[in-house]
DNA sequence: AATGAATGAGATTTCATTCAT
DNA sequence: AATGAATGAAATCTCATTCAT
């Protein structure tokens, strides 16, 4: 590292701050590492973060916690991560990454005509429930805390244009038919994901979720098939 | 540090207090204020407490904030309440006594045989609405918070034995069939719930509203009328 | 204090940064003490930290050490300065304050023409020694370190335009004669400082201080009197 | 706490070191370089702090941010420094080494009586300018920083000695007349001092040097010559 | 000989809570 | 009944130093 990197990666040395106060933070990731142990290292890190995170909540966790279920020491994670916002950042960004893949791959497959509306809408649910499968936690600990940082305050923008893309899609399906397509877009969208979150979070262990599926695909495509 | 030995020495996490190095175990309010004067002091700061945690969430708001929005010093607050803990659970107290006369009304009128399925269904949305509307950061900040004291856990209990109560009046209604009470039931509560929360926290500004609750009603009464 | 005042008062809340890292801080006192007590506390501190600071130096002196000998909770320290910087900076300011005042009066005596030069220029090397001897380390420490809050930097700009104003002082005397006011006057200046600074700081202790302010008030006179 | 006792539990201060766990106690050397890529690690190694510590004093400067700019491992500088205090340690001997040899040199020419005083008084001048010019800031902050290693203390104690040494050159020189020539030599010794450090350190840009340096010659020479 | 990952004591700062007035 | 000054445990973050590779 050259005195040029090292100074980058120093953010205090007087800039009209000093030490401990509120400092803006680099908000990216202090030093990538090179060497495999490392790798490990940062992985564990961020494992136990959006576990703790999502259990807890990121309001509430502190990087000793996180640095501690991760079994590695608070220097090690303050060498990768300057503070306890990156770390959140970092893995928001990773799992947008995988979610906007999912939700993109979900609505080219619901705008393909050759596939009867109601059997794209329940692989449309269907997908919705694996993305709220994967760390459910983690992901209902994102939309429900208030104070993030402000940079991910846009990571749910994107998910606003997920109905407008849906609105698009009914439009062109020659099997549904809306007085108000960008309404209906709104209700379809809020509905699955509502009905998918609480299938994942918070309904009763013997309910038949196929049953649920089935009925839930039932009123929807009941509501907007022609 | 491990996980496991980091959780032994935190646990006092809702047992005693989060900080702070006094802990007063008491959590019934410290006194009850006798005089007129007294009893605007405890108005102020449980209406200061309400909106800041709806509007930042519970654990990170301070007392001292709340003392200070309340125009009312932190020694006033310690005198009524003991601890932040106690705030929080007065004011859920309070709402949770609402809500619940509230979802009781509801709930009568949507059984009544009188009144037309479309009808009912349509009041029952506009009622979750209204409830919604009243306080709607503070309401969300209650379903959002996950380390809320666990006197609370209890609160949104309660909550669960709403689909129940729908499943029942379903089953009492002449203009209803379902295949499954129990799963509809749920289905239309949670559907009812999610466009509610949407439509009051979410929705783009320019939305049709009245037109919104027409498309709503529309879907579920098409799924569950004869 | 209102909401408005304590939300002035934090720094945080999230601005674009979080708590614990590089901030902005503000560099204004946090809190005017109302009452007296507070006021002792206040003073108790700037006096350990303009202590610790001259003995020390800036960079090393911890604001748990200022407290502790402040005798003082290191909760009351933060109570009313943000951090570090700012209780440095408020020293400076009274410390300039004082200064300037003095200085002022310096010159004014020193412009006098009814005085005769040599005596005059005593009057002013006298000055300079009180001015170092009030706090010497402290306004040792404030020329020495190099790395201070940039507010300050231009603390030592106005000791700049000292030699300036001795310039023309020595242009209006009559019985002065130099070939160069501007570099005369540096030198002067130069010169007094440097022998004050060692005389309170360095001399050795069995100097005879008199014959040593007659020695350098000659050289001096020597130099510039007609 | 007391300070006081702040003080019992701080006073590893130059003990050990600051900060950091491990401390080891040696403050010799390591090792010694035998390769020619070591020597050049080690060159590295000090050209890059006496750098650092002269443009931001000794207590800030990390042995990281040495390393770095070093273009070396933090490894291969704790190879070869046990720790931070060495590498000044080291650094201020070769620096004293070289200043030594040049006051010697710089007095001897001053005490040869074959040179006119006012010739010799020049010399000397521009000696100790020369002496300042090569590394002022690592030589500035030497005399700035507080709170040295010990054993650099006295590294100062030898200056002292130089006004003696002034002195009895004075004493045998036939074309100068003192009152009192321990008095003498010391204003003598930190009027050129100061001047030659002002000089290269603040003098504005613009100011013409050789005239300053032939003033501040008439001043002294004036006051000291028979 | 060199690397850089890891460590943890200790610095800065916050905030729930108490207590003197 | 009210005030606000004071407290200190605990949170965030740094940096000298060690150690595995």
């Amino acid at each position: 590292m050259s005195d040029e990197e090292y100074r980058r990666q120093e953010s205090h040395i007087f800039q009209g701050t000093e030490k401990g106060t509120h400092r803006s933070p680099s908000l990216t990731p202090r030093k990538e590492p090179r060497q495999e142990r490392a790798r490990l290292t940062v992985e564990a890190i961020l494992t136990a973060a959006r576990e703790l995170f999502g259990k807890r909540g990121y309001a509430v966790v502190t990087t000793n916690h996180i640095a501690a279920r991760a079994g590695v020491s608070i220097g090690s994670l303050y060498q990768y991560f300057p503070n306890k916002e990156t770390i959140l950042i970092r893995l928001v960004e990773d799992h947008l990454h995988d979610v906007n893949d999912q939700i993109e791959a979900a609505l080219t497959d619901f705008a393909n005509p050759a596939v009867p509306f109601t059997e794209a809408l329940e692989n449309l649910f269907r997908r919705s429930l694996a993305l709220h499968e994967e760390d459910p936690d983690f992901h209902r600990m994102l939309g429900a805390e208030l104070e993030l940082p402000p940079v991910l305050q846009g990571a749910h923008y994107r998910r606003g244009q997920y109905a407008e893309r849906i609105a698009i899609i009914l439009r062109g399906r020659p099997d549904v038919h809306c007085r108000d397509y960008g309404i209906t877009a709104h209700i379809l969208s809020q509905t699955l994901e509502a009905l998918s979150r609480w299938l994942v979070h918070s309904a009763p262990t013997d309910l038949d979720r196929e049953r649920f599926i089935r009925e839930a695909v039932t009123m929807v495509a009941g509501y907007v098939s022609r």
